[in-house]
DNA sequence: TGCAGCATGTAACCTGTTACATGATTAG
DNA sequence: CTAATCATGTAACAGGTTACATGCTGCA
């Protein structure tokens, strides 16, 4: 994968965030600005050149409203092939580098799944998603039992931190699976 | 803060290691390889053009060693000046901005501080660690009410598995608060 | 009239990624 | 002898940040 269409974080979300409904350029910063993906830059100096990227890719597809106006809006849409790429990067296994070096990436991932991919997907997702989760979780536990006594206050707080948040998102994933799956079953 | 001494997190882990102990290139890339700052990237493209940074920059220095053999080994140490770049970037205020889009800075730093910043700006730092992370925490709990009814399933949980990561950050900085505050007064 | 918000962009700079490259030492 | 590990680097490329730039629309 030397080549990826989806080159980062940013165009993931865009994607996705396409593939609810159509957007500007301008629309796409006021929900990075206003809603729980404030996490992303807003600034228009990675919003419009990601877009052009991504309609270079042929991923989004550019029209233009109030042509005529002298406030023109470009208004996206995702394409087939978009979609197509969306749902294939979506799709992807969970690997243990992602969980220990990309786990917003993955979790990106999984806020757009539904609607783009099926339940099944999903919840392989979510089970491999736990399971390299607490994998780490071991690791780092372990880390923790064998280097603590030697570390001054803050680095092994920092420690106890970092394995609080992976036993979180373990406990999430396990959950959250449970949930898929009961509700399937309706 | 046009220019920044600290460039980079990878700059931050850097130093605060060479705040330790003296440290080749190679053996920053083991540490980041084997420890739990495994999420750093341990790759010598990294690691090498940001330790020629901080040379530059006057707040490393770096020691040849086994000159004369066939394999030198260029050993670096913080400078005095390092020293100072790197308490003043410990020392700075915790802002929600940070808790928002820089957890991870906020707890690299803080991982760093014993020893080099006294047990009264940790406790500040914790203290509003604590309160800009419950008071984002309120904001994105808000949002979840607001929200969550018209979100797909994902959409949905990937919202609470933030509130979630928010809220063990807060428990965290609480209990770590108290710890060091009851530790103090012994 | 003036200001906040709408709407889009460019350019310099910096950092990290990936891939390539080199050669020595040591353990089996 | 040969594979793993030690040890250090370079170069192309890509993406984000920051700062700058432009001009319209609607409201007070």
């Amino acid at each position: 994968m030397t080549k990826r269409t989806i080159d980062s974080h940013l165009s993931l979300a865009i994607l996705g965030l396409l593939s609810g409904r159509p957007m500007s350029g301008y629309d796409l910063r006021k929900v990075f600005m206003t809603t729980a993906l404030k996490a992303f830059s807003a600034s228009p100096g990675a919003i419009y050149p990601a877009l052009k990227r991504l309609e270079k890719a042929g991923l989004v597809e550019g029209a233009v409203e109030r042509k005529n106006t002298l406030r023109p809006r470009q208004v996206f849409a995702l394409t087939r092939r978009g979609r197509g790429a969306l749902i294939d990067s979506l799709s992807g296994p969970v690997s243990r580098e992602d969980v220990i070096r990309r786990m917003d990436w993955l979790l990106l991932r999984f806020s757009f799944m539904s609607g783009l991919i099926g339940a099944g997907p999903i919840l392989d997702f979510l089970r491999t998603l736990a399971e390299e989760t607490a994998g780490y979780l071991e690791v780092l536990e372990e880390e923790f039992r064998r280097s603590a006594p030697g570390l001054p206050f803050s680095g092994r707080a920092a420690l106890e931190q970092g394995v609080e948040s992976y036993r979180a998102t373990a406990r999430w994933a396990k959950k959250t699976y449970g949930e898929l799956k009961r509700h399937r079953q309706l």
